[in-house]
Formats: structure tokens, C-alpha cells, sequence
DNA sequence: TCTAATTATTGAAACGTGTCAAGTACTCGA
DNA sequence: TCGAGTACTTGACACGTTTCAATAATTAGA
């Protein structure tokens, strides 16, 4: 890193901006305060001319509206808290981008948090926010329970769960079916012929992998009795593109070989690729691949990997859609939207062989 | 999407909760209100016992600080707004984890904005966040001039511009030198033997794309003395896989054939790998591929793609320190802080032709 | 015991805004 | 010309907090 200067550094500029209150803007346009409040907010009350006035007397002096102020006599923070659990994953990213779209046309900015999987810093976080009177929380929980969330519960703080179920009906939340995700990804599989499937889960600990894995199991029970078909399954501590890349020799050791590997997420599948393609077996016709999550980059692959897509960008928008009506609508009541995976069928486990 | 709902869909909860205020708390501790700030505030100065008849009071009234009355007072806002281009370029998301990791350390809260290359928008969120009173903003602006930025410095908020140079001295700013990395990966193309290379670029509007333009060009003429060297410009449209796709059939046409492709960004040379798979071109055997940006999978594809690495997340930090020294340093001098990127080098150009 | 010094607590003012009852100026009809 | 509307404008108050001068209570010193 290298830091440079150009030329003789001017000290920044000394002539300190003062704030410019409503009374000044009242001052310089010869009105009352009162005036100029109404001009801002209800400017149909006010005759034309002193309304022009008055608004020429905003853009001389440059006031901006203090919302501290306007929040502290009773307006609205039009503020919206969103905590997650890793701002670099794309799954919550997309799921931002959704909530950011559906809240900014109503006028809302975002504060956004992640918490690393830290109970502690999503207290913080979540204290902060309240701190600032968010009206509403979207909240990707760190832990099991939801401890961290009681006194958004007490104090009515409108919050909605994403892509996690509330214990009760305490909370609104949207989540995606993991389960029917499982169950597509295998289903796909077994229709393209294959009999001999491998599935790679990572640990069952964490909840996606536990339904993941019920959702295979169901597609297995569904067709056991029809066919012969046979589904193994294989254990990595975690789910990176190192571990698939390791689980290579456990799958073409499995007797008789699989046709077909299913992955609980890309990464795992990414990793099974790379050392597929380092011992040469070909895919999809020697092997078929499918992952889990359809990461952006899974399409650009080649072969292009079949995964099971979450509708993340919707998840956003129904979660600040819940949201809005806990805020707005005195009739509210609590509920779980859950989503649809949907399975995107690309080259790596293309029916060609 | 399937909207369930548990049992009997009960109402959700009646007794409204009543904001508590610092008088409430007051009250029940039995003290006057002055008393339960100093508690708040400097603990130090008040009696042990009055102490903790206060706390306690705090607990069983679950009395929340208000932020806008603090601030109204005179208190700071503890909040920085973010404003990005696209939320979901990880680009941006490591840079906000960079300035996240910085400004939480310190209490701040971060809004975070995306405009989608909107000026329009980039105008509302930075008003919005200026009439939240945000201590400063973190920016990559839209427009090629600032003039969305012009309000923040004549009312002296402290803003740093974001992978972007500042026209004067106006603003601090963090920056990659994009001709630097445009030149590392020219030469180190060069080094590996390559005296006929192809530079696949986007479109020269985008001042990355000129400057590592630029840089390339730099690299060609320091060393078209000593040797026989040559570089092929080809352009493209935009900076996706489907141009980079489809630019393979100009680079094959080339004579006398190029050894190796250098493309402005990491997708394009995913397109290009792509194209030279399908085409069974054998990389790098055949032809040498480098990228920029080093995105996440460029690391996870067989042969995994040399890039040139921006380190996003030193940028972030350093955006948020050269802010927080705005903040707090009345000293302050404005300047411009350049990150040098880095070659990154893997086997999509490793010399083992 | 009395004074001085120290320690704790109080309560009112101020921050910038929106609201609203009250006031003023103006218009129209008779 | 007067009265009754009508159309604008005003200005004090409230929101929840911190600060600070003033007061009360306690302790130390003589």
C-alpha cells in the first residue's frame, strides 16, 4: 500500500458548517416555524407564494430534515434492521437484495449486520437496533434458541425469522422446504436411471443437512419398493470444496459403483468434480453430479453442475413484505411462508449417457 | 410458495407495549431522572446503592435507550452509511465486511445502500442518510462527476470514496492501481515465455477497463526492445461469460496463433474457458488463460484460473480508518490511499508448456 | 459543636421537529 | 358597511435525553 499526497496538502477547509435548523430556514424566508414545517410536510395548506419562499430558503440555507427530531415528536424511523449470518455468502446477499428492493420504494434505508455465527454479536447488534428504533428486524438467528429475540418479542419489535422456522408462532418467517430439496435432487436421479446413487451430506448438526438428507431418504422409500435402487450415504465434517475434493476415493470405492453422486451443497460437488476430473472419470457419463444451492457459479462450469436452487432474492422480498404488514396492519397475525427448492437441471447429470 | 398457518391462528399479542422512558425508569428506582442518566452515562460519579436500585430498575422495566433523543442532544449518531454499486458483487460485500470489521470494533451501525449504477438513486439514499445524521459515508459513486457529493463536503460530512480516485482533493479514497495489475499480468505472461499474447478487454468506458488497458500496453513497450513481442487487443460488449464465450472464435482466428489470453475481468475468462473446452483447446497446454479479480471460483475450477487478487477487504478497512481519522482528528488531511494488486498464480498459466 | 469541604442528588433547560388551538387578514354577500 | 366565512399563519408545547448549576446530605477538621 503505498500512500500519496498531491502537492502541498491543504489542511481541509476551517469554515465549520453549522446546522442549519428549521428556524433558520423560517428566518431567511420571513415565516414561522410552524410555516415551514407545513411547507415540508403538508405544502397544500400553505398559499403559493410563501410556499416558494419558503422553499427557496431550504436550498439557500441547504437544510436537511433532522430525523432524530422528527422521530423523537412521533414520526417514524423508516429504518429497517437486517442481521445475517455472513454478508459474503451470496445465499444472503441475494436475500438483502431482495429486501432492499421491496423496502426502499417505501422509503425504508437498511442497517445491516453480520454476526458470524456469534451470539454475541447478534445481541449487540440486535440491541443496537433497537437502540435506533428500527421499525422491524429481519434476522438470520445465530443460535438454536432464540433468546436473543425475547425483548424484540416483548417490546413488539415486528421481526421476521429468514430461512428459519419460529418455535412457536412467535415470529414470522419465510423459510425454504429442505426436505422437498432433498427429495427433487434425488427423485431427478433415480428418473434418469440411475439405481446406484451416492449421497455425500456434510454435518447433520447443522439443520439443512438433517432435512437434505430426510429428503433423500424419502425419495429412496418412494421407489424401493418399485425398483431396486440403493442409496448410500457418506459423511464430510464440513462443507468445502477440500472435503468433496477428499471424498473422491470414498465414492469410486463404493462396490458396485455408483452412477450418480448427489452433494448437500455446491461447494461439496464443486470439490467432487475436481478430483473426478484428476483421476480422469468422466462426467456426466461415468459419474453424474448434483449439488445443492446453484451458487452462480455453477452454471459457468463445463460441464455446468445441476443443483437445487433457493429462491433467495424471494425469500427477501416476502420476509420485508411480512414485515410491512406486522408494521402497518393492526389485523396481523403471524406466519410461515415456506418456498419451494427448485431443481435446475444442467449438463452434469444430463441424461446422455 | 405455501403459506401455512399452525392451529387456530391466534391474534397477535394485545397489550401493547409502551415505550419506557428514562422517567419511567426514574420512578420505580425512586430517583430523579438526572440520577438514572448519570447511571447511564458515568456510572462512576453515583452511590453504590442508588446504583443498583437504577440498574435493577432498567432490568425490570426493560428500559431501551433512545438513539434520536441522545442524538438530538447534542449525542453522536454511531451510524456510517455504505453506498455500492451492486450488494451482490463480492467485490463490494468483502469491501463491506473490510469496513464492518473496522467501524463495529468502535460501536458503529452500518446502513448499507445499493444503486445499481443509479444516480437517481444514489441521490435518495445519500439524503436519507444524511437526514439520519450519519458520521460519514463510505461511497462508490454512480456518475463520472460527484455532484451528488458536492452537499456532503460544503456541510462537511466526513465521506471516503470507494475504489474511485477523487477529482481534486475533495475526499479521501481508497484505490487499486488497476494499470499496476493490468502490467503484472502482461509480464508475468511475458516472463512465462508468451511472445504473442491476446488482451480481451470490455468496454473502455469503464475507467478499470482503460487503466488495466493501460497497463498491459506498459508492459508490451518495456519489453518490445529486447525481444520480439506482440499484444492483440479484441473488445467486447460487456464483461459477462457469454462475451467472453463468445470472443474464443476471434482468438483462435488470430495468426500467427496466440500463446495465451489475458482477459479485464475474471468472467470473461470464464466464457473463454468455456469456449476453449468445447473446442478442445487445452489450457494452458495449448493456450494460457489469466483473469482479474480473482473471484472466489476462479480458485475451484480445474485448471484453476490465475488472476490478479484486489484486496477488497484491506480496502474496506482502510476506508473506514481513513474516516474514523476523519471523525476524530481535527487534524485531518484528505489523501488517497492505493493498494497495489496482486498476481495470483495457478494452473491455468502455470509454465508447464 | 461549628464550619468547611466533599459527595450525591436534583430539576429545569435545551436539542430540532410536528401539531394544533388560536389568531389575523382577506373575501364575499347582503 | 357589516358580519360571517374562508384562507393562511402563528407560536407554544411535547417528544426523551443529557447537562449543569444549585441544593442537600455527609464527612472531616479544629
Amino acid at each position: 500500500m503505498s500512500s500519496k499526497r498531491n502537492g502541498p496538502a491543504p489542511k481541509v477547509e476551517t469554515k465549520a458548517w453549522v446546522p442549519v435548523t428549521i428556524r433558520d430556514v423560517a428566518k431567511v424566508a420571513g415565516v414561522s416555524t410552524g410555516t415551514v414545517s407545513n411547507v415540508l410536510n403538508r405544502p397544500d395548506i400553505v398559499a403559493g407564494a410563501t410556499r416558494q419562499r419558503v422553499l427557496d430558503a431550504v436550498d439557500s440555507t441547504g437544510f436537511i430534515r433532522n430525523t432524530q427530531a422528527y422521530q423523537l415528536r412521533g414520526g417514524r424511523s423508516h429504518t429497517v434492521g437486517v442481521v445475517v449470518l455472513d454478508v459474503s455468502n451470496p445465499f444472503f446477499t441475494e436475500m438483502f437484495r431482495g429486501a432492499e428492493s421491496r423496502l426502499q420504494s417505501e422509503g425504508y434505508v437498511l442497517m445491516l449486520a453480520s454476526t458470524d455465527d456469534s451470539i454475541e454479536r447478534e445481541a449487540n447488534f440486535v440491541r443496537a437496533m433497537e437502540e435506533h428504533r428500527v421499525e422491524g428486524i429481519l434476522i438470520t438467528p445465530a443460535a438454536a434458541d432464540l433468546a436473543n429475540l425475547s425483548g424484540l418479542k416483548t417490546r413488539g419489535v415486528p421481526t421476521v425469522l429468514l430461512d428459519r422456522k419460529a418455535t412457536a408462532d412467535e415470529f414470522c418467517s419465510v423459510t425454504v422446504d429442505d426436505i422437498r430439496g432433498g427429495e427433487l435432487a434425488a427423485r431427478h436421479l433415480f428418473d434418469a436411471g440411475h439405481a446406484n446413487i451416492v449421497f455425500v451430506n456434510g454435518p447433520t448438526a447443522i439443520r439443512q443437512c438433517r432435512d437434505r438428507r430426510q429428503g433423500v431418504r424419502k425419495a429412496v422409500r418412494a421407489r424401493a419398493k418399485a425398483s431396486s435402487i440403493e442409496a448410500t450415504e457418506l459423511s464430510v465434517a464440513a462443507l468445502t470444496v477440500r472435503h468433496g475434493e477428499e471424498v473422491v476415493d470414498r465414492i469410486l470405492a463404493i462396490s458396485p459403483r455408483a452412477t450418480a453422486v448427489m452433494c448437500a451443497n455446491d461447494l461439496l460437488a464443486l470439490g467432487v468434480l475436481r478430483g473426478l476430473a484428476q483421476r480422469g472419470v468422466r462426467v456426466p457419463e461415468d459419474l453424474a453430479v448434483v449439488g445443492y444451492d446453484d451458487l452462480i457459479f455453477g452454471s459457468m462450469l463445463s460441464p455446468a453442475l445441476t443443483s437445487v436452487r433457493q429462491p433467495a432474492f424471494e425469500l427477501g422480498v416476502t420476509a420485508a413484505q411480512l414485515l410491512l404488514d406486522e408494521v402497518h396492519n393492526p389485523d396481523h397475525r403471524h406466519r410461515e411462508v415456506r418456498f419451494e427448492p427448485e431443481l435446475v437441471v444442467r449438463a452434469s447429470s444430463s441424461s446422455s449417457h
